[in-house]
DNA sequence: CTGTTAGCGCTTTCAA
DNA sequence: TTGAAAGCGCTAACAG
């Protein structure tokens, strides 16, 4: 029925041609097995000839592995930005290079029906996790399909967990002393109005311990993440918080409209505020705003992910199971000694 | 040897909690062949208490597809940004909601072959193209296999080619439309530095063309995609083409460099210049300069082609093989009447 | 060092 | 309306 002369060549026509069976072919080019010199010449060139090329779907299906690696993450359209692209591209490129494919699951589905559906098909060798939860239902579903996966981030209970997380207690403990080197006593943390977020909270862990050590008077209060959130809450914070000298966002992104709300006030960054933030992707890709901020090292941070993930289903030794990257802090132009008035209004 | 606890259930497991045979199975599931009413009922009662998924590579090899989506973007590294993700979640949400999974293919080994493995292979069901070239090599492998495929964007020849794209010529008409109105004669158009690829020559094309139906005196200089080229470049224009009164960036963050390139010489946008950019992603995070711009609609249309590409696939017919859409002209705060004196050094 | 023979999990004739 | 059986192209025991 099929065309003999549009097919293309499967390993069986190499093995005629050659004058062997599939089986010596199949292990010339895997080498898992010794070939004769002349046999193995034989076969290459029957190759050559015939412009063999494996079919990679048979070998994926026989070889029990699909090559394929899942990436777990909702992208919800209001929220998308530098940031998330960063981490897409750094597995991404990784896992390609690796000749491994990359499948993006942005779809949150109830239940993670997509998530289900894709482990459960056996369509994926392995998962990558991203914006992990304390309690990450997600876990189980993994866990129950006996699939190896790595976080890109952490849980409340790690326990025979893999993963790659940022060290953000380490990223707090040194803004906060970066802070209370140049003399600020009242400081303010915006976190991510987003609670259960493994980062998120154990951001907000972070600073209340590193204010502690420090001897600081601190506060925290909720922030969304868009320009005029952060213009928001930093009014709020003139209002209610007067004796505050130094603040820390989450984001660059609502850092940089309160930046410009305190401009427009005519208060000075760093001289009457000093300010920080956690990543700034953003801000750097236009370049305005240089502020002392943390490099989380996404991109970095999401290739070691993948990297990790990719020795995990190899067999190879991990030389760590749990990664904490530690983030560069980045000394900017927002932070400054603490005026000695705060009342600047 | 194999564990039997710890195994995914296959169509044949099914088959036999049913009390049927694999065909029926098979039959139920794709609805080729019709199926009583109450066997299928017992089936689809097995496949829940199962949790059974069926394996795509294995559907595949064996006549059928996979259900996934090859999304072939080369991510350089340095230009990952805000538009490229809106491009990416466009697409992936789409994909993801039909139940089709999104590979991404972000790796360019010479000669595309990574593209070739995987559509070659038949891992994906069929492509969406991105950055497209007037001459793209890749087209040539995606036909050979013989596999569905929308681009995003244009060759130079499209005939039988299934796009969405831009309508660049109709924005740049646009754009020169209202600045000829307001009563501008030279102007000036950087154009991204980066020739061969669809839209980027289009642009140039479509500017010329708008410039003499309008009559104006036009030019136009390289510019790359960073703030600092940005400045680089209006700097270059108040040195070399003084008369200039308004002038077209390709990206917004090499506009906003110029932006404050000209504020910090005192040069007022757009008091004393007019400026224009293509698509507002990045800026319009930060809210911080909201500039007469082009909304190219990035996100719609990469979800219009995944859209098209799932039609493509279900053999429904397409309104429209070839859609360009129409970009939504803002009228921002950076474009207004020309100076009457342009010397404005 | 080489060959035989089962599968991998599914679709699809062909026959009932 | 259903089933048996032959592949899809490859890998991996197992046996020489």
């Amino acid at each position: 029925m099929r065309k003999n002369s549009a097919r293309r060549p499967t390993i069986l026509d190499v093995a005629e041609r050659a004058g062997v069976s599939k089986t010596v072919v199949s292990h010339a080019l895997s080498g898992k097995r010794p070939v004769s010199e002349e046999t193995r010449r034989r076969i290459f060139e029957a190759i050559a000839d015939l412009g063999y090329q494996p079919h990679p779907l048979a070998q994926r299906l026989a070889g029990g592995r699909t090559g394929i690696i899942g990436f777990a993450y909702p992208l919800v359209t209001p929220r998308i930005a530098n940031l998330e692209m960063k981490i897409i591209a750094g597995a991404a490129n990784v896992l390609n290079q690796e000749n491994y494919d990359f499948l993006l699951l942005t779809h949150t589905a109830p239940g993670h029906a997509n998530l289900r559906r894709v482990v459960q098909s056996g369509l994926v060798d392995g998962v990558i996790l991203l914006q992990v939860r304390m309690e990450d239902p997600r876990i189980d579903i993994l866990r129950q399909a006996d699939i190896p996966f790595v976080l890109f981030g952490r849980c409340a209970d790690n326990t025979g967990l893999i993963y790659v997380d940022m060290d953000v207690e380490y990223a707090m403990r040194q803004c906060v002393a970066h802070l209370a080197e140049l003399g600020h006593q009242y400081i303010v943390y915006f976190y991510q109005d987003d609670r259960g977020f493994g980062l998120v909270e154990r951001a907000l862990a972070g600073f209340a311990s590193a204010c502690d050590a420090y001897h600081l008077t601190s506060e925290t209060l909720p922030c969304g993440i868009s320009p005029e959130a952060g213009a928001a809450a930093i009014l709020t914070l003139l209002e209610h918080h007067p004796r505050t000298t130094a603040v820390i966002f989450w984001t660059d992104i609502a850092a940089w409209g309160a930046y410009q709300a305190l401009q427009e006030r005519g208060i000075r960054v760093p001289e009457d505020l000093s300010l920080i933030c956690f990543d700034r992707s953003t801000v750097d890709a236009l370049g305005a705003f240089r502020p002392t901020a943390v490099d989380i090292r996404a991109e970095e941070s999401s290739a070691q992910a993948a990297r990790m993930l990719i020795a995990l289903l190899n067999n190879e030794p991990l030389e760590a199971t749990q990664v904490l990257i530690q983030p560069y802090f980045i000394a900017g132009e927002s932070t400054a000694g603490a005026p000695t008035n705060p009342s600047r209004r």
